[in-house]
DNA sequence: ACGTTAGCCTTACCTTGTAAGGCAGTCAAT
DNA sequence: ATTGACTGCCTTACAAGGTAAGGCTAACGT
């Protein structure tokens, strides 16, 4: 039973659907109810449209998530020209992270995606370029991107899998964690735990920043000293 | 209309069933068949067992999945004692990638599992201690196991997400990205992958080892000389 | 007027995770 | 030996979910 109204067929009273579109929907509906919740229906639902319309716009399930991933890459900000190598690549570091946490469900999709979309493309292209400017050859360049990247999506697949948000919640769970067990099964653990993790003030976030410097400032370009 | 015979009710003829029983079949069906292959049903057919079964050993599907994290971690060598840091954090994190590249389905949900094992804290533990046997304070502790294991699984979730096993397979997949394009849409993506990456020889495994260097070099105990 | 095309809908099927409850054998206490 | 509870697995059933197949409507070109 069909309930009617606002022209379900025909020239619908809406904007026609696009990839894009879709893919924008998929990404939003991941963002505010779980990268768990990204079904066929409930991404066709705020377009106004049943779940098989999606697939006159998009392959099927995995080319939204396809996308999707794409879609975050195009909102890293690309290394600008013009300044030196470490300070893009710092200043494209903490975009690529900002832009990762912003939509959690992203990092986790990486590893199942084989086909780089065009922001993707365009992006390793822009840091690849801002490498080479900077005096790297080309295969410091491969140890360079492979480094820092690597650095990248683990500490944002480490960060986002935490069970918390911030601080309270971290003793909380910690706790619970160290409680279950015969006090000492796991001292050192328990040792950075209540010395150093559970303290105030501390801010897993912040230890990105360490490991970040720490490797832009072991890598050179090629010919430098390694001083 | 069940098909009988050897004792499908009451006394099984085979061995019980088992929470670990289950996991380690489970990660038999991944390792073989692939993540997305893993089913309930898909876990208890080599048991000998109806999916239903498995629900008297595990709470679920997410119970078995934080077995399986679990059980990876337990096939990681722990940093020995009685070694320099630097040499038991190398080893640590070769033996890592190793069960990580075993188990490629791994890497996968990391980023979903928010409550370690037994295998995962012990194995944590091992690792801070041998860092603070090795002049660490608590905080470098913090700071260089945030590091390493960043690198560490962000270099495997890369491995693991490239879509070819070795390099023959690689210049087909690079070539053909690149060949979609018009020539020189990323000139700098395509000097790398033409001057390097897809040069014979060229694997990207061996890059792991470039980075780890770099980052234990740059390592150092506090209070130690930055060089 | 008529076919074509674009765009969306309806139905239906198969796969999954898992809730609810059943039945056979075992073992301990009577 | 009988009873009764317990262990361990099975059967049934259902609500999602992805997607194949095919329809229907309106607008456009000729």
């Amino acid at each position: 039973m069909p309930e009617g109204g606002k022209g379900r067929r025909g020239t619908p009273d809406r904007a026609p659907l696009s990839r894009e579109r879709v893919i924008r929907a998929a990404v939003e509906v991941a963002d505010e109810k779980g990268s768990a919740a990204l079904t066929m229906r409930a991404v066709a639902q705020p377009l106004g449209v049943q779940a098989m319309s999606l697939y006159h716009h998009v392959t099927g399930r995995e080319d939204i998530l396809d996308g999707m991933v794409d879609a975050v890459f195009g909102e890293i900000e690309l290394p600008s020209h013009g300044t030196d190598w470490k300070s893009a690549m710092r200043r494209r570091a903490l975009s690529a992270r900002a832009a990762l946490l912003r939509h959690p469900w992203a990092i986790g999709l990486m590893d199942s995606r084989a086909q780089p979309g065009p922001a993707t493309l365009r992006h390793h292209d822009a840091v690849i370029g801002a490498l080479r400017a900077g005096g790297f050859s080309v295969q410091m360049t491969a140890h360079a991107v492979s480094l820092i990247d690597s650095y990248l999506y683990g500490f944002v697949l480490q960060e986002v899998g935490l069970p918390f948000k911030d601080g309270v919640e971290s003793a909380e769970v910690a706790g619970a964690i160290l409680r279950g067990t015969p006090a000492d099964t796991y001292p050192h653990l328990a040792e950075l735990a209540t010395e150093h993790v559970l303290k105030p003030g501390y801010d897993y976030a912040d230890e990105f920043a360490f490991g970040l410097s720490l490797i832009l400032d072991a890598l050179h370009p090629d010919g430098t000293a390694h001083a």
